[in-house]
DNA sequence: CGTACACCCTGGCCGC
DNA sequence: TGCGGCCAGGGTGTAC
């Protein structure tokens, strides 16, 4: 679910819950792990300690503090959300920060296919989840030169090489296939076919849509929902995601869907080659 | 190394 | 109304 306009919206909605003077007063793990065992013997290092930074990178979440990071990552169903009281918890909630505001911050997550790990300021530069990652979209490391470059030689399908986080961080299952589309691209064309003129394409239409759905505060399609739990909105421009059998806005021929190692694929066979 | 695929897990929806 | 099957925005581990 949630790609990179969704981490992005719920990293802003933290920073703005988040000021500076607070201080986290306790932490109370619900459950022993989520997709990985939650960090039950760490949880002393992020106590008493003030939340200095809020950033995202990829689609992780960092709260820093004083010493150290919260690392959170929101999987397919995750969420954070802001309660005044534990009356207010819900199935899921499974980690809660307790604020020297009297608030709540609680990570709730249904699959628990998510992330909430506290670890060293320093094992950032080192640590395998981010050390592999390819460059943010929306900076200048992603450009047409970029992208025609890391192509060369690969086989796999555009679709595939965009989803891959050491290629490109960010872009999921949604934006791929909305990106793809704007460039005008086939989600099958192997990657290492792509023109010059394609990759050009391709990065601007990867921005573009980013940016769009940023403004939007994300796509809510099912589970994702804004800190302030509510739903994003960009889901309803979507020109291809979800759209099977319904008309394209362009050419009004039948989209179509195939599963591509996995993954619903939706694209108009007519405008992208 | 690159690629393909199963798997982690719960819930909602659809068809019977 | 109930139930089984299928599908879902992600990432990782394993096998070739």
């Amino acid at each position: 679910m949630p790609e990179l306009p969704e981490v992005e919206t719920v990293k802003e909605g933290l920073k703005k819950i988040l000021k500076p003077e607070i201080t986290i007063r306790d932490v109370v793990f619900r459950r022993k792990d989520l997709r990985s065992p939650l960090p039950l013997k760490a949880k002393n290092k992020i106590i008493a300690q003030a939340i200095t930074n809020i950033e995202r990178r990829a689609k992780y979440i960092l709260i820093h503090t004083e010493n150290s990071l919260i690392v959170s990552h929101l999987g397919m169903t995750g969420s954070w959300r802001v309660e005044l009281s534990k009356k207010a918890l819900r199935t899921h909630d499974h980690v809660l920060l307790g604020l020297s505001d009297d608030s709540f911050l609680i990570y709730n997550d249904a699959r628990r296919f998510g992330l909430f790990d506290i670890i060293d300021q320093e094992s950032l530069k080192t640590d395998k989840r981010f050390s592999l990652l390819g460059p943010e979209p929306l900076s200048d490391g992603f450009n047409k030169d970029y992208l025609f470059a890391k192509t060369r030689q690969k086989k796999i399908a555009i679709k595939q090489f965009l989803m891959d986080q050491k290629n490109v961080v960010g872009v999921g299952n949604i934006y791929v296939c909305e990106a793809l589309f704007v460039a005008g691209v086939s989600p099958l064309l192997p990657a290492g076919k792509l023109k010059v003129k394609q990759a050009e394409r391709l990065v601007l239409a990867i921005q573009k849509i980013l940016k769009q759905s940023i403004k939007s505060g994300g796509s809510s399609i099912d589970d994702y929902r804004t800190v302030d739990d509510k739903k994003g909105s960009f889901q309803q421009k979507h020109k291809v995601y979800g759209r099977k059998g319904k008309a394209c806005f362009k050419c009004h021929s039948l989209l179509t869907m195939q599963f591509l190692s996995g993954r619903s694929t939706f694209w108009c066979e007519t405008c992208q080659k």
